[in-house]
DNA sequence: ATGGCGTGCTCTGCACGA
């Protein structure tokens, strides 16, 4: 039985609500991962997705950040913060247990400038995810992360390589961290086929660069070992990015055909 | 080198994003 997970960045759920349902009601993905709501939980639009049968868990945060896993499926055992995270806590996580499942949405924080306290604050926020994450995968058969990394894994996810080198979302330190992650035993679903040269999920509001396709793939789906091999499909959706007033980053859809 | 675009708050400029 086909199982359908997405990742969205949606840059503000206030101002992106309409097209999200409209891609949710064609779409029907079992899971929909929201990254960047920038609402408290007070103000989400729970009413809205209940109208298309689905489920809002959220955790979220006035004006920055904010996360929510919106399922067809009932959730369970929520996670809201990783071990070790600073007491003002920015709402960049959001785990639950839904279908055959364990799901890990995630926004990564941007890293500002490399060695600014921001990067430094990236770098610890992903050796903490490392640590919950070696630990979700002692104890979830079927463990997924999936969400906005921030991360271009290879030069293949970068639209110019050479200009972007070095740069935030594309340094050593920040790749070598996500090589880390998926060592302990994720794989990145989009790399496991053959895509179109110039993938990406992120694209610039500035300058043209979506009609140039100037971007970057930092929008990930990543699945532990076995789970992975049931993965039947991966793309990015790039039709939402083409409407008027989007998000900057596209949606991420991955299909697992499950037995039993 | 800068700003370019979009969003939300401190709200008519600023901080932040990627």
């Amino acid at each position: 039985m086909p199982f359908t997970l997405a990742t969205w960045n949606v840059n503000s759920l206030r101002q992106r609500l309409p097209q999200v349902l409209d891609w949710l009601r064609r779409v029907r993905p079992d899971v929909l991962a929201i990254q960047e709501t920038k609402l408290s939980d007070h103000e989400f639009p729970v009413m809205a997705f209940a109208e298309i049968g689905y489920q809002p868990l959220i955790n979220g945060q006035k004006g920055y950040n904010g996360v929510a896993l919106i399922a067809r499926h009932r959730m369970s055992r929520p996670v809201t913060e990783l071990p070790g995270d600073p007491d003002d806590l920015q709402r960049r996580l959001l785990g639950a247990a839904c279908g055959p499942l364990y799901l890990l949405n995630l926004y990564v924080p941007n890293g500002s400038e490399v060695g600014s306290d921001k990067y430094r604050y990236k770098l610890s926020w992903l050796e903490r995810l490392h640590l919950f994450t070696a630990e979700l995968l002692r104890r979830e058969a079927h463990l997924v992360l999936l969400g906005d990394f921030n991360i271009a894994p290879a030069d293949e996810d970068v639209h110019d390589p050479a200009a972007w080198q070095g740069k935030v979302l594309v340094s050593e330190p920040e790749r070598q961290a996500l090589r880390d992650l998926l060592a302990l035993g994720l794989e990145d679903c989009f790399r496991r086929f053959d895509q179109p040269p110039g993938s990406y999920s992120w694209w610039d509001y500035r300058g043209g660069a979506f009609e140039r396709n100037d971007g970057l793939r930092i929008d990930l789906i990543l699945a532990s070992a076995g789970l992975a091999a049931a993965c039947s499909e991966c793309r990015i959706d790039t039709r939402p990015r083409a409407l008027e007033g989007p998000s900057d980053h596209a949606p991420v859809v991955a299909t697992f055909d499950l037995h039993s």
